[in-house]
RNA sequence: CUCCUCAUCGCUUAACUGGAUAAAGCAGGGCCCUCCUAAGGCCUAGCUCGAGGUUCGAGUCCUCGUGGGGAGACCA
């Protein structure tokens, strides 16, 4: 507490500072209003780069990457709208980033996924009586799907078993065109599309550059991944001569890597955690440091229905669609909900709950924030030019610190992203909103002799709750 | 059985990464529109799972326990 005293002195007069006072041994610095104002000047002239910083690295994100076989459903949303909030997070920084989404159309889901159409089919289509095997995939899209191919193909394709891959095909591309509309809804967009089919052409040379870290055994070709602290080695290479999913992975974050990206990031579902370990010990054999290679995981959604757990099973067909979701109760208060928690906690929420639109969803305490401002603007008789020339000096107490919270943005985004902790925008934004509130609720803006520069302080407070909810693909609202 | 992860008012979540009196929203009780949208503001009540430990200082770190979720495939 004496050495914060002694500090305080030493700071003596600065003019960024109006006081450097000493409070139980913190040391208090209040920022002066020449520079408040003059940071808002320049933000305000300079909307576009509020918030930027001087990065410019290279980096690649991974995320969503659901399996082709089914539109997406409420718990891919969580990773997307995560994953997306980085991103635009990250590009608002003014990291180069490409967003990619690795299709696994590969496999046994893939034949898995010709057998179900072609079974749906028989059934919904051509009446006959199936069998349905233990583990197949169904829902509404399915008898969609069997009915365009019977249309486009004929109906042979629904009962020729030989034919089962070249409808899968067909399908993984349809069910992908579902997949990137179910995104777009929510504002998520991809740049790349990787599929992992087209990767195994790479893996001779891929399994040659990884050198000692891969061995024969019992006529398998296995990864030596024990040695990066995974419980046991991996097979790569099944016995007869089949690569595993690992090994199309192996070649996937190979070629991230020749790439040249700086940094990568991938976003898994909790339940892919003890992949981790293998793919860093794959990275580490090919000669690339793993630690540019970042694994966020987010964590499940479990569902309640009447505070009851509710299991969705595709087989049961109570598979609760994003894309209803969205529909629902819109993209901005899904986006909203699912940003606002810690990406590492698993998330419980009631489906009646979540489908409630009604003010407890913060997303309309931000908007009428942003209304508000919008509102008093148009109603003030004076010009824009007359409150953008008005300086942001002389404001009470209240108006500083919402001039200083609506400043501070730019550190939340950074902070945001570098932390990889979406929800501090959100808390963020919902605590200007109140302090906005608060303000607009206390004083008279309008008539008063400064309205000009209450005026251009609210202007301000609008600008990073624009650009705060731009940063969740949400545009602000003018009008509630 | 082993490993990972989480646990904060009645419910859903925050807490500047080890710092100041733990904070919001819903739900509960009460108050405020002759005044720029009351989709708002203000009161009020209520919280760190348990036991140890490290530290000037712990919701945050360590150990043990309890309780949820996940993983322990030559499925993806």
């Amino acid at each position: 507490m004496i050495i914060a005293e002694e500090l305080v002195s030493s700071f003596g007069e600065h003019e960024m500072f109006t006081a450097v006072e000493s409070v139980k041994g913190y040391i208090n610095f209040r920022l002066s209003e020449q520079f408040l104002n003059e940071y808002a000047e320049w933000a305000l002239s300079h909307e576009d780069a509020f918030g930027r910083s001087d990065t410019t690295e290279k980096i690649l994100l991974e995320f969503v990457s659901a399996n082709p076989t089914g539109p997406l459903h409420i718990g891919h949303a969580r990773g997307a709208v995560y994953g997306d909030t980085l991103l635009r997070l990250g590009r608002r920084l003014g990291y180069d980033i490409t967003a990619e989404y690795y299709v696994n159309d590969a496999g046994n889901q893939i034949d898995l996924l010709g057998l179900s159409i072609q079974l749906e089919g028989q059934s919904a289509v051509l009446n006959m009586t199936v069998e349905w095997p233990e583990k197949y995939y169904r829902g509404e899209y399915m008898t969609l799907l069997a009915e365009d191919a019977s249309q486009k193909f004929g109906a042979d394709i629904l009962t020729n078993a030989s034919r089962q891959r070249e409808l899968a095909l067909w399908a993984k591309d349809r069910v992908m065109e579902l997949i990137i509309e179910d995104l777009a809804a929510a504002n998520i967009h991809f740049d790349t599309f990787v599929s992992e089919s087209s990767l195994y052409d790479d893996w001779d040379r891929v399994m040659g550059k990884m050198g000692d870290g891969v061995y024969e055994d019992d006529g398998k070709i296995w990864i030596r991944s024990t040695e990066h602290e995974d419980e046991k080695d991996r097979v790569v290479v099944r016995e007869d001569g089949r690569p595993t999913y690992l090994a199309g992975d192996i070649v996937y974050h190979n070629q991230k890597f020749e790439q040249g990206f700086e940094h990568y990031i991938n976003i898994w579902g909790a339940d892919h955690h003890g992949y981790i370990n293998r793919v860093k010990a794959a990275v580490e054999f090919l000669g690339h440091d793993s630690k540019r290679l970042e694994i966020l995981l987010s964590q499940m959604v479990s569902l309640l229905k009447d505070g009851e757990p509710y299991k969705m099973s595709k087989r049961a067909g109570n598979v609760i669609l994003m894309s209803d979701i969205v529909e629902e109760i819109g993209s901005d208060a899904l986006r909203f909900i699912f940003a606002s928690k810690k990406s590492d906690t698993s998330l419980e929420f009631d489906v009646e709950e979540l489908k409630k639109q009604d003010s407890s969803n913060p997303i309309y305490y931000i908007n009428y924030a942003h209304a508000r401002i919008q509102t008093i603007l148009s109603k003030s008789d004076l010009t824009e030019d007359t409150i953008m020339a008005s300086e942001l000096m002389g404001l009470n107490a209240d108006g500083d610190a919402l001039l200083f919270e609506a400043l501070l943005l730019p550190e939340v985004i950074d902070d945001a992203f570098h932390s990889r902790q979406v929800q501090k925008l959100t808390d963020y934004l919902k605590s200007l909103s109140a302090r906005l509130h608060k303000f607009y609720y206390d004083y008279r803006i309008i008539g008063t002799e400064d309205e000009a520069k209450m005026l251009k302080l609210f202007v301000m407070v609008a600008i990073s709750l624009r650009t705060g909810l731009s940063m969740m693909g949400i545009t602000a609202k003018d009008r509630m």
